[in-house]
DNA sequence: CATGAATGAGCTTTCATTCAT
DNA sequence: AATGAATGAAAGCTCATTCAT
């Protein structure tokens, strides 16, 4: 009981962070998330334990609680940590200032499923796992998503202007492309025989299809 | 949850007094599967407790172990349900019987992207809670999804031959849109603003876009 | 977890007492309650863990649960169980009935210190253990005791005007008689050379000598 | 705690390094002391962690360690510190010497109701945590309380004999006295109303008509 | 077949205490 | 002396499963 008769802000470690070097705190606390983060994807959040993540880290279960706060501060942290860069990162890559639609479309998508490609199995831990979120983080998490629909949809819009794309709904359009990214992750099982480079390639094409008319 | 997927065989309830009628008691456990499945759907498959089916169904705790033989012989059995048509369903329609290529893409894309719609939370489900399956289960499943995309391939390489499809990897084509049936279920909350029939439309129109040329 | 990002509402069990009779789970509840009073008396509520509990009544540590919500429930409950009484049950003696003050304190004290002291342990237990108990449960107790003040007070109030008491101040010598009930439960180890006829009548002598002129 | 009073010797750090100046270290160890009683009354000692006490202190929690050898040591000092005075300080005030029996009981009254209701904290913790000490330690305490009441019982005695005090038995007369020294303590939630010393003056003068035939 | 109390392993979390530096 | 990370033994509580009736 932290205080009597209190509730819980989950997000942050409680005890010992305020003292202390913060760096070592800090990396510490992603050693953790990235090793529970592969634990929640082999065998699912609710059937990994903290004495898994224990094992897993080489951290003692006690101290572990040094570094975070709850079991469910670690999904939270790895939802942040992966979920962070969609958007912000493909604007800071300079994909808005490209003129030509075509081109913008083609650069922004590829930038982005080779980024989807690589984080795949969190990907996948996060389709399923966003179930036991509090309901404020999962908000966050469904702006995130929305967002980069909203960035897909104003280029599609744009290219739509210039009569360069033909799609009958951008809204929709930018949905879709957005599912389609999760391909892999999501499909990984009975895609094995591409190479990355190869998948990437075939993906590229079948997305910007249904978007460019006479593509490729 | 001793150790996963220990030895046990599931599917078939173990104590079952092997006397009685044995219609009644299948009847009793889909009865069970289904009404499981809806709480699954909600809460996910670790939340949903035994009593919480128990008080779903009307069925006491203890009499439920009649029926089924463990909690996660529930969700096997709720997988075999929902999973089984698909192809078997696709093939009864008729549909391997149309001539035209391009019209029999279109039936079976249309006939099945009304299933998936209707079934969608079920579905959304399986994508979540797959990691809990045996992983002999979990092969059964897969092979299902795979014939799926096999049954797609081979439509898709009929028309290719015929030349009234163009896709580069007609495998990987199939793929994709199978995986593109799912847009709905695992992405509902930004689509509430299309009616049933206004995503129909678009789906189908943005799927075939990818594999027919000049299509729309 | 009850529901997933819920509150709490201590004071009833959770689980099985809406099916089944109730009266049994009740006694099972009390009988609960009752053993896990004596040990909250002998090593304190902090100090006493369920699997304690669970020993001493016999039942089998998880099945407490299907009586109880909460250790800190068993301790509302211990508190609501011997608190109830005191001025309800004066009441019903008929103590307001009584024309003569004098008697009617006399008659009023005699009562609760026969009750007081025979639940002196419980007391005991109530004194040190309030601090745990969650706020809302403190102000019911609090409003109980001082209630009996407020009852005392009146009776003394009522014997100032008919010149039969003298205090200077009735609400606190209100509190003062309130809190002299209390002296055999907290002072016990030094008092056991009295008989318990001997100190019932010691003390209400010297409880009385503060409010009546000449008694005694 | 793996048992209760397990084989400890209370009072005495054990891991001092006995080099350094003893001093510096005992007022180290009574500044731990002060704070750790803050909180225990504060917020109760089974609820005050050592990491609560590095906090207040400002001492390293390992660092704590060299100056108290456990939790509990802690609570034994604070027993002694606070505890200490009473008799000694009585009769180091020359109540003693104080001829007139009614002037006697009255200097003595007054001045420890004057200490106990200004430490009325500490002596409410005392109430709840004495269960918590160990026997020996605790039969100290109880000692301690008994002296004074054996103080109490001998100067209304005395009175008796010089026909100025008229009780029925010294003994529980004194009890009850010194128990209603801790009035205030253990009931200032319902005393608030009163300054100070309009309850010292109340308490001072109820006490005393017990004992005293037509006080006031 | 039905009941619901009983079982006990296992979960997350806390915390007094120790120890390498 | 001082630091703060590490330790590990409980603690409260949950829940799939069994069993006597």
């Amino acid at each position: 009981m932290n205080d009597q008769h209190s509730i819980k802000a989950p997000g942050a470690a409680q005890t010992l962070p305020e003292t202390g070097n913060p760096e070592a705190v800090n990396k510490r606390q992603s050693q953790i998330v990235k090793k529970a983060s592969r634990l929640f994807i082999k065998k699912g959040y609710a059937q990994t334990t903290m004495r898994d993540i224990s094992k897993a880290t080489g951290i003692n279960l006690g101290n572990l609680y040094n570094y975070i706060s709850s079991k469910e501060d670690i999904l939270c942290l790895a939802f942040e940590t992966y979920h962070d860069p969609a958007v912000a990162w493909l604007e800071r890559k300079g994909v808005l200032d490209i003129e030509d639609p075509k081109e913008q479309l083609q650069t922004a998508l590829h930038q982005i499923l080779i980024m989807t490609h690589d984080v795949m199995n969190d990907i996948l831990m996060m389709y399923r796992e966003t179930r036991v979120l509090p309901p404020k983080f999962l908000k966050i998490v469904l702006k995130k998503e929305s967002d980069l629909v909203d960035f897909f949809e104003k280029i599609i819009t744009r290219g739509m202007e210039k009569k360069v794309f033909r799609v009958r709904d951008p809204f929709f359009a930018a949905n879709m492309l957005v599912f389609q990214l999760s391909l892999y992750p999501l499909r990984s099982w009975n895609l094995k025989r591409y190479t990355r480079d190869e998948f990437l390639a075939l993906a590229e094409e079948t997305i910007l299809k249904a978007i460019i008319p006479d593509y490729a």
